[in-house]
RNA sequence: GUGGGUAUAGCGCAGUUGGUUAGCGCGCCAGAUUGUGGCUCUGGAGGCCAAGGGUUCGAAUCCCUUUACCCACCCCA
C-alpha cells in the first residue's frame, strides 16, 4: 500500500514525461504567437466556486469532486476542471480593468472522483485557454485555429471539428418547453435517468446512450432549431468564419456538453474512435453568476493531455526524441576522477549533453554503459591519458578513433 | 455507482487434474588473457506467486474477502 499510488492517478517519468514536455512546449509556442499569457491558478478553491459555475445539477458536482473541510472549517474542492478557477483569478485580480480582451492559457492537473477506464483518471491534465471579454463567434475561430494548428504540429490528423449552438437562456426557456413537451409524450418509453433529467435539466436527455432513449431523441426537438435571432447569427456567422477560413467542422446537434456554464457555441475535436480529445464553448452568463457586478462574454475549451497521448499512440505519431549524450567521460583510476570531471563540468557549462561515470566501472563496462544511453562518442581519461596529456575520442557509430590533446577536447563538442 | 476481465522476478509471459528446491524471454551485474561498446557464449543476482482469511497431509493452482490494474456504462478531458 505505501508503495501504491492512489486508484485513477498515474506518475509522470521516461517517455510519457517526455511526450509531455513536448506538448507543453508546442501549446507554448503557439500560444505566444496569438498573444496568449500563461496563468496557474491554485489546485484546490472554494467548493461554493464550482457549485456555482460547474452547476449544482452536473454530475461533476454532485457525485465526482474531491471536497473536504479544511482544518479552519472552509470547504475547500480539488479543482475538478480549468475555467472556474481562472474565471475567479480574472475577476479577483480585476483584469477586466485592463483593456479587454483578456487571453490566458494554463496546464493545470483536474480531480473528478471516477472509476478510471481508457483515457479517464482521477487525476488527469489539461491545457486550457480562457478568452474572456468578447462576444464576437472570431473569438470562437480563434480558439478553433489555434487548436488546428496545435494538433498539425503535434502530427495528429484524426479529430475532426463538431459544433453545435445550445442558445442563451432566452432561447433554452422556449426550447426547454419545447423539448419537455416531447419528452412527456415518450415519458413512459424514457429511461429511469431520463425520466429524472426531465425534471432537473431536460437538455441532458439528448445525449443519453440508452438505446431505447436515443430512438426517442432521434426526432426530439434540437436546440438549433429554437434559437433567438441573436444566438442564431452569431451560430451563422462562426459556420460562415470557419468556411471562409478553410476549416473544416460538423455540426453535430447532439453535442450538449455536460457543464451547465455553456451558452451559445459549444464544439470538441473527436477523435475516429469516437473520443473526444478537446471540449469547450461559450459561457456569456458564467462571469456574472460568479460576481453579478459583472457581465462579461467568454470563450474557452480544455485540452486531456492523457488523451493527445492517447492519440498520439492510436495513429502511430512519434515526437522528436530526446536529445542524445554528446559524449560519454570515461575515467579511469582515482587520479583521473577530477581530471575527468572537470571535462564533464567544462562541457556542461556550455550546454554539451555530457555522461560520465559514477559507479566505479571498469573500461569495458563503462564502454558498454554508453553503448547503452546512446552516447555519441566516447573518451577514457585515464593515467596514460595524463601522462600523455591526449586521448582518444571515439565516435560510437563508425568505431574511429581520433587522438586529441585533453585540453582540446572540449573545443570539438562545443559551438 | 453498475457490469466483464486480470494480478507469478524490473518488464513481457509459462506453470498441466492441488504434489519435492516456481520456470522462460528481455533487462540488470560479471566473465570469455593486458584499458574500449554493439554480435555470440558462460555464470550470477533478483519472487511472502497482489494482500488477508479458509479448505487440505500438502495451495501459485480450489473457496471467500479486500485492493489495484485493464475494458465498458454513466459522465467527461
Amino acid at each position: 500500500m505505501i508503495t501504491q499510488r492512489p486508484k485513477g492517478t498515474q506518475d509522470w517519468y521516461g517517455s510519457n514525461m517526455h511526450k509531455r514536455t513536448i506538448i507543453e512546449g508546442i501549446a507554448r509556442k503557439i500560444c505566444k504567437a496569438y498573444n496568449i499569457k500563461e496563468i496557474i491558478t491554485p489546485a484546490f478553491e472554494h467548493t461554493v466556486l464550482f457549485q456555482r459555475s460547474v452547476g449544482e445539477t452536473t454530475d461533476v458536482v454532485q457525485k465526482e469532486m474531491y471536497t473536504f473541510e479544511d482544518k479552519g472549517n472552509r470547504s475547500i474542492t480539488l479543482k475538478p476542471e480549468g475555467t472556474a478557477g481562472a474565471v475567479r483569478a480574472y475577476l479577483e485580480n480585476s483584469l477586466y480593468a485592463e483593456s479587454q480582451p483578456t487571453k490566458l492559457f494554463y496546464f493545470t492537473q483536474a480531480f473528478r472522483y471516477e472509476n478510471p477506464q481508457s483515457g479517464r483518471l482521477r487525476q488527469h491534465h489539461q491545457f486550457g485557454i480562457e478568452f474572456f471579454g468578447s462576444s464576437s463567434p472570431l473569438a470562437e475561430v480563434e480558439l478553433i485555429t489555434l487548436l488546428t494548428e496545435f494538433m498539425k504540429e503535434l502530427g495528429l490528423k484524426g479529430a475532426k471539428l463538431h459544433i453545435n449552438s445550445i442558445g442563451c437562456g432566452n432561447c433554452r426557456k422556449t426550447y426547454n418547453e419545447a423539448l419537455l413537451a416531447y419528452l412527456k409524450q415518450h415519458e413512459e418509453k424514457l429511461c429511469p435517468t431520463c425520466r429524472e433529467r426531465m425534471q432537473k435539466n431536460p437538455l441532458r436527455v439528448i445525449d443519453c446512450k440508452v438505446p431505447s432513449c436515443k430512438v426517442i431523441v432521434k426526432d426530439a426537438p434540437r436546440t438549433i432549431e429554437y434559437l433567438d435571432d441573436e444566438c442564431k447569427n452569431h451560430f451563422e456567422e462562426l459556420q460562415n468564419l470557419l468556411t471562409e477560413l478553410d476549416i473544416p467542422f460538423e455540426v453535430d446537434t447532439g453535442i450538449v456538453r455536460g457543464l451547465d456554464y455553456y451558452t451559445k457555441t459549444v464544439f470538441e475535436f473527436v477523435t475516429a474512435e469516437g473520443f473526444t480529445l478537446c471540449g469547450g464553448g461559450r459561457y456569456d452568463n458564467l462571469i456574472h453568476e460568479v460576481d453579478e457586478k459583472q457581465d462579461i462574454p467568454a470563450v474557452g475549451f480544455g485540452f486531456g493531455i492523457e488523451r493527445i497521448i492517447n492519440e498520439l499512440a492510436a495513429e502511430g505519431v512519434e515526437l522528436a526524441p530526446e536529445p542524445a549524450v554528446e559524449l560519454y567521460v570515461g575515467i579511469l583510476g582515482k587520479d583521473a576522477k577530477a581530471a575527468g570531471y572537470q571535462l564533464v563540468q567544462k562541457l556542461r557549462s556550455a550546454g554539451v549533453i555530457v555522461e560520465t561515470d559514477y559507479m566505479e566501472r571498469s573500461v569495458k563496462a563503462q564502454m558498454k554503459y554508453a553503448n547503452k544511453i546512446g552516447a555519441k562518442n566516447t573518451v577514457i581519461i585515464g593515467a596514460d591519458e595524463l601522462a600523455n596529456n591526449k586521448a582518444n575520442v571515439k565516435n560510437m557509430e563508425t568505431g574511429e578513433q581520433t587522438e586529441v590533446a585533453l585540453d582540446k577536447i572540449a573545443e570539438m563538442f562545443v559551438g
